[in-house]
Formats: structure tokens, C-alpha cells, sequence
DNA sequence: GCACTTCTGTAGCGATCGCTGCAAAAAGAG
DNA sequence: CTCTTTTTGCAGCGATCGCTACAGAAGTGC
């Protein structure tokens, strides 16, 4: 409801939602939730702090919304890669998605997922939860594709699903914290190579 | 100067100025370095602010004097595991460590050097960076012990130790995250072994 | 006793925090 | 045109931020 073909109704918006929602993105996957202020979100959205309250709520539900859009977004490349054909393929595709968004020029380095809020003061505690979850729910997203392979007869019958998702994605959130302190794109990759070398943990 | 056999000049402190820094660690361990407030600092410690700064200076001065006291304590194990005898010896001891020291009961979840600030505001810049060569410090020095192990026959030849330095540090960080995630001790410290399974990275 | 040094408690500094009230502005509906 | 709806810019709310000035308390050396 609301809106007719005409358009919507009342003064329309001066600025893109969807792009200042990519500002508000870098700004957080820069600084993380705590660390990046609403004036400093406002401008680098382009806008002035009510025209953010009023479009997007509050801060939390800012941090949300922008969660979301890194997970479609920078983040998307872990969907993909479980939709590769072999155990390995996915495991070698989400380490190189996490090399490549963690270190790509020009964009804040590191995780979002894992720099956003991973220590936190009492009032940012639900967006670490919420974060927490993010991290989580990546995990069990490989288990189950890794179970799927060992039903499939890609990986022996003897693996266990859980302990190689769990071991993907510590390298994950490792090769993501190595980013944030500066280590390159070429080291990382040689890193993810390596450790995909002996698979599946034999 | 300032000290005789009589003891200090002055009124003496009311407060075990060794044991507020410990609880300086735990609080900025638990809420990371910006998420720890002065007055939450101040009131873990037992002490007043204007005490408080009069012992340790000012905000920055005490995260890295809690950032030293983590260094020789809860981290400790780093330092005596690179005494290990064997390169191998080294990796297990550092990635054991990491799980007992990020999954202690009763104690924060995770490590300092990696949850302190991994993204922080522009006034936080400087214990970020602090914390970034606190993390590759951590590198080079496992780095340089597996080159020892190289020279010493201990280590294949063809061995690049720069990379398993990464994959170890890489290994650990992920595992702090984890930590902070709330995965188990037990879990972690089965990754851990599942990863060195095959050594030194064939 | 006195002078000197250092620590403690109170009280509050200016700045920033996340957030909002309000009226003018800009659109459609009648 | 008027009425309604929504956005905008401005200004500022109470709360908290890191930090400190000040005076009194508590110890030393003389």
C-alpha cells in the first residue's frame, strides 16, 4: 500500500537509498559498528543524520540492513561456492573469496562479518550477537554442504562433515584477521593453497 | 631516585596497582579497547579515574601496559612454545595454547591481540596498529623459529617457512574468532590436531 | 611540630555520543 | 488552489565520552 503507478506519494528523496546503503557498508566494514559514529556514517552516505534516521531507523537496524547487503554483496562469493560440484571445489572457492574480498585495493581490508563487533561495549552486545550468528550460520552452511558431499560419496564416509567446515572456516576468519593487519592478496592465496593441499585432513 | 630502604615519598596507594592492571586485561579483553569506557576501566579496578590515571596515564598508556601483561601472561604460552625441540612440537604447543587460552572458563572468549581493536575509530587508530604489530610480530617470530628449524635439518629443505608461520598464526587467529563465537574448547582443540595431521604441510 | 611529596575523592570540564522536535519544502490527490 | 504525506535542514536534547583541576588526606624527611 502506499504507492500507485504515479509514484509514491509525499517529498520525494534527494539521494539513492541503495547507494548511501554501500557507503554505510564501507564505513562500517572500516571502522565496525562501534567504532564508526552516526555523524561520520551520514557523511559518508551523503546525507544529513535525520534523512538517515528516517530512511533507515536506527543505528542497529542500519548495521543490519548493511550486513545483509555484504552478504549479497562483497560476501555473496560464499553462496557460490557452495554450489560447486566437489567438496574441494568449495572449500578452494571459499578461501579464494575470502582472499580476494579481504584484500581487495580500494576497499576496507578484512571481514565485515568478523571485524564489524567482535568485542564490544554493553550497548553494541546485540549486534556482536548478531554477528555471532552471521559467523555461525556461515559454519553451518559448509557442515551441511560437506555432510551432502559425504552422502554423495564425494568425500569418504569415514569424514567428518563438521570438523572440515570447521576447519574452512577457521582459516576463513583467520586469513580475514591477517588482511585487516596488512598482509597481501599473493601471500594469503600461496596460504589457501597450502592448505587445501592435503584434503580432505587425510 | 625517589625510593630508600624507608620506602616511597608521598601517600602511599590504597591499591595493588599490579592487580588493577589485571583487571584492566580482563575488561579490555572482554569489550575490546574502545568498547571498554574509563569509568567501567576505573570501576574493574576498584579505583577512582583520577587514580587511575595518575597510575597508568591515560587510556592508551594502560591498553598497552594490559596488552604487555597479556603478552606475559595468558600469551605466554607463545613465547615457550617456540622452545619446543621440534618445528612440530612448536606448531601443536602454539595452536594448543590458543584454544586454552581463548576458551578459559571464566574468562573472556578469544584473545586480546585480535578482538582489542580490529576495527576501530579514527581516535583508536593507534591501538589498532599497535595491535597489527603485535599480530605480525607474532608471525615473524614463529617465522624465524621454523627457518632455525630449516637450517637445522629439522625442517625439509625445500620447506618455506614464511608459509607455515602463516598457516600456524593463521590457524590461531581463526581459532581466537571462533572462541569469541562461543564454539567449545574441545572442538577447537580437535581442529587444531586435525590440522597438523599433515606436517609440514606436504 | 613543619615542609614536601604523592594519592584520593569530588566535581566538573569541553567534546562527542545516538537520536529527535520542529517548521519549511516538495511531491501527489482532490 | 487546499489538504495530506513525506523529506529536508537546523538546532539541540540528555547522556556519556576521555580527562583533569582542586583541595584535603596520608605518608616521608627534617
Amino acid at each position: 500500500m502506499g504507492r500507485k503507478q504515479g509514484g509514491p506519494i509525499g517529498r520525494p528523496r534527494k539521494f539513492d537509498a541503495d547507494e548511501a546503503l554501500e557507503r554505510a557498508v564501507l564505513t562500517f566494514w572500516e571502522h565496525g559498528y562501534e567504532g564508526a559514529s552516526t555523524a561520520q556514517l551520514a557523511d559518508a552516505m551523503g546525507i544529513s543524520t535525520t534523512s538517515m534516521y528516517a530512511a533507515f531507523g536506527n543505528k542497529e537496524e542500519l548495521f543490519c540492513k548493511a550486513l545483509e547487503r555484504y552478504t549479497e554483496g562483497p560476501s555473496a562469493y560464499l553462496t557460490q561456492a557452495l554450489e560447486e560440484p566437489t567438496a574441494l571445489g568449495v572449500a578452494t572457492a571459499i578461501l579464494a573469496g575470502t582472499v580476494r574480498t579481504t584484500t581487495r585495493p580500494a576497499h576496507p581490508h578484512g571481514c565485515l562479518g568478523v571485524q564489524g563487533a567482535l568485542a564490544a561495549s554493553d550497548s553494541g552486545r546485540g549486534v556482536r550477537d548478531l554477528l555471532v550468528a552471521w559467523r555461525n550460520n556461515s559454519y553451518s552452511c559448509v557442515r551441511e554442504r560437506f555432510q551432502r558431499a559425504v552422502d554423495d560419496g564425494d568425500l569418504p564416509p569415514e569424514t567428518d562433515p563438521g570438523l572440515l567446515a570447521r576447519y574452512v572456516t577457521t582459516l576463513a576468519f583467520g586469513i580475514a584477521v591477517q588482511a585487516a593487519s596488512g598482509v597481501g592478496r599473493d601471500e594469503l592465496q600461496e596460504l589457501a593453497d597450502a592448505a587445501l593441499r592435503n584434503w580432505p585432513l587425510s
